[in-house]
DNA sequence: GCAAAAGTGTTCCAGATACACCCATGT
DNA sequence: ACATGGGTGTATCTGGAACACTTTTGC
């Protein structure tokens, strides 16, 4: 059934670059791609937008549609549209961003996925198409945003310690903190609060547990 | 000369957000629309790609031919694709920002802009479809990169005075600032150069004239 | 000589950094 | 008792904010 228009339309996605923290690692959740081309590359997930679809939606669905994981923050990151950088057809694809907690449920594969993973930043495999350079831009925007807002806590679940979170800075930034003075910029932009509940369980000194002040937003500060 | 494709595929727009200053006061340049839909309203420069064109060539070319104007600074923006936002077809517009010195060229219409015009951005007309909202990302855009880039030297002509570049950021930010306060930061983040002239033909004290250190790219600091 | 803008330093405060030890728990 | 991570305070530095007067020119 052909759709037909008196001048040439190119063909939009949507992918997303989704982040997690695992093991003191920060990781990148990518695709196998069943068909060509590049099929058995690792890619980031994403697809064609539907004609009544709108950006972030269509970036959601897909995303669900490979992978199975819903409902976490996502952001607009970028648009890409370089000529050739689709073999098939001309393709413009309209790139978000996000985090997930690190102990959300583990993806599994589906529709056109043959596979699905996550991977260090630091040491991904080669991807498709221009998905390396997206990539980059990717970790660039959220280190810069660890410094100015609390996007941080969209990769901790509802409660968690001082220590993991500066785990999870360290981690992005890339280079370590030290305790007392991360413990007292954390709590002077308020963006957290100590919940009455104590780490349970510890083969140590229980922690004490915190959570986000305003769970569904990330905040601006300074 | 028909284009058919097995499934519905958008159409793809670009539109710019140029600034200017001009007379103490932050402008956005609009065009009139000579075509429906919006037809006589007001509204972002702009218009559909081609289909071996990149995305930001298209911004450039789309506004050199409604307005004349070229080789002015631009970065994207962001991508608008809300279904209906365009009553003729789906309308995927990726939204570039830009920013030329203050005393270039008047712009001409052209094109299907049946005007062309600067408006102060406190105060414009009504504008065609979602172009208000992007209007306000972009002022929100400027004013924070003025705060960690060199930016602003991008409205600024080749040589200028310290209290020009002083009332640019002013009129960005929309409040006063401290003179001395305004010259010890820009003299310490080293991204402008005294030069070995000074203001002519002035009705008052000549002021030194400043120049970019980098005259061709944005500068990150802090 | 007067109007108009150019130019210039110091004090103060807040936020960032550097740095080391005791505590609570499980084993 | 000891190993492990949890928790805490102070001195210092640095960048931002507040603040007023003299100088140079054209008229």
């Amino acid at each position: 059934m052909p759709f037909t228009y008196d001048y040439p339309h190119p063909a939009v996605t949507t992918d997303v670059v989704l982040f997690t923290i695992q093991d003191e690692r920060l990781l990148v959740l990518l695709i196998r791609r069943a068909q060509d081309p590049f099929r058995g590359h690792w890619a980031l997930p994403g697809g064609f937008i539907d004609i009544d679809e709108d950006l972030e939606p269509c970036a959601r669905r897909e995303l669900a549609e490979e992978t199975g994981l819903t409902g976490m923050y996502l952001e607009q990151l970028c648009t890409v549209g370089t000529p050739g950088r689709d073999p098939r057809e001309r393709v413009i694809s309209v790139v978000y961003f996000g985090l997930v907690p690190y102990e959300t449920v583990a993806p599994k594969a589906a529709s056109d996925a043959e596979a699905v993973g996550w991977f260090p930043v630091e040491d991904p495999p080669a991807l498709a198409f221009d998905h390396d350079a997206i990539l980059r831009l990717a970790r660039a925007r959220l280190s810069a945003k660890l410094g100015y807002t609390s996007i941080a806590l969209r990769l901790m679940p509802e409660k968690f310690t001082l220590s993991e979170l500066q785990s999870v800075y360290e981690r992005v930034l890339g280079r370590t903190l030290d305790k007392r003075n991360f413990r007292k910029h954390i709590q002077a932009t308020g963006y957290i609060e100590a919940s009455a509940e104590w780490q349970s369980h510890a083969r140590r000194r229980p922690a004490r547990l915190y959570r986000a002040r305003s769970p569904r937003t990330v905040e601006f500060f300074r």
